[in-house]
DNA sequence: GTCTGACTCGCATAAATATGCACATATAAA
DNA sequence: TTTATATGTGCATATTTATGCGAGTCAGAC
């Protein structure tokens, strides 16, 4: 039984404020804690918005990457110029002149799973993802972070 | 087989290494990893060493957190005075006069599993271990961030 | 309307990880 | 030395996590 979007993206924001609580010891305490809440999900569901929410296990359990993860792109965001796919799997991303090396690091050290490899050159950056899906995502991921940055 | 725990901290030590270049996927791997090295484990032991050296499990696998995970306390070094045992699992650590709450702050943050939790006075901070091994784990890693910071 | 493709999800299960237990060694005490 | 206590380990297995697959839903094309 698929759910809207939205109640995907209502759900791993309702992940996020209960990490903020504290770290989560198994993935079924969280989806216990989402029951409570109304939402209905597996642990399965859990293990893949985990993942997508680039959380962490720790020694206490599941816990979001404090600010600074993700934010290395927001810092050079103001030197992207324009984002285009190429292909199924491959985004080209247009940065201000001698930047792409710059970005290419920030987006090396951002940690995004999806992203497979990255080459800078002078004002273009070749990023490699697995598959579409993966593109997709990077994509509105480095658009979330340019928003914030 | 037990072996000596200089066996122990040497496996340790390569197993900091090798997460140096790159995280490692699984607990195997790194199994594989260290027998290459000439080290005799099982997965079971890199479980409780992982554990022990607050590695955390990101989409990539294995990592250690990079510096800065512990250097809270590193930071607050400067105010501690003396650290004693009271019973199995108790530390009480004095500190300079009105720094106490800024310790335990500290500690809290550090993610150092081996602590229960703690109470930070005027003066003095209690800690709270499990048990006596996680007692003297603590300890020493309270040393070890002092002698950095 | 039907079809198609992209997406999400749960189920079942594979894969990976954590741990109770027993034993071997080390360490301390007598 | 002998004895007692503590620690580290592997094995076997319990627990936890990840994933292949099929079904259900939606959007857009026709």
């Amino acid at each position: 039984m698929p759910n809207s979007p939205e109640i995907q993206s209502d759900r791993r924001q309702a992940i996020r404020q209960i990490l903020e609580l504290g770290p989560a010891g198994t993935q079924q305490s969280l989806v216990d804690a989402l029951t409570s809440q109304g939402f209905v999900a597996t642990q399965s569901s859990v293990s893949r918005d985990l993942k997508e929410l680039g959380a962490i296990k720790t020694a206490k359990g599941y816990e979001l990457p404090g600010p600074g993860k993700g934010d290395e792109v927001a810092e050079v965001s103001g030197f992207l110029r324009e984002i285009e796919t190429a292909g199924p799997n491959l985004l080209v991303i247009k940065t201000a002149i001698g930047a792409a090396q710059r970005v290419a690091l920030a987006l090396d050290r951002s940690g995004w799973p999806e992203m497979v490899g990255n080459v800078g050159g002078d004002d273009t950056v070749l990023v490699a993802t697995k598959n579409a899906a993966a593109q997709r995502n990077l994509l509105a991921k480095i658009d979330r972070a340019c928003a914030r940055g």
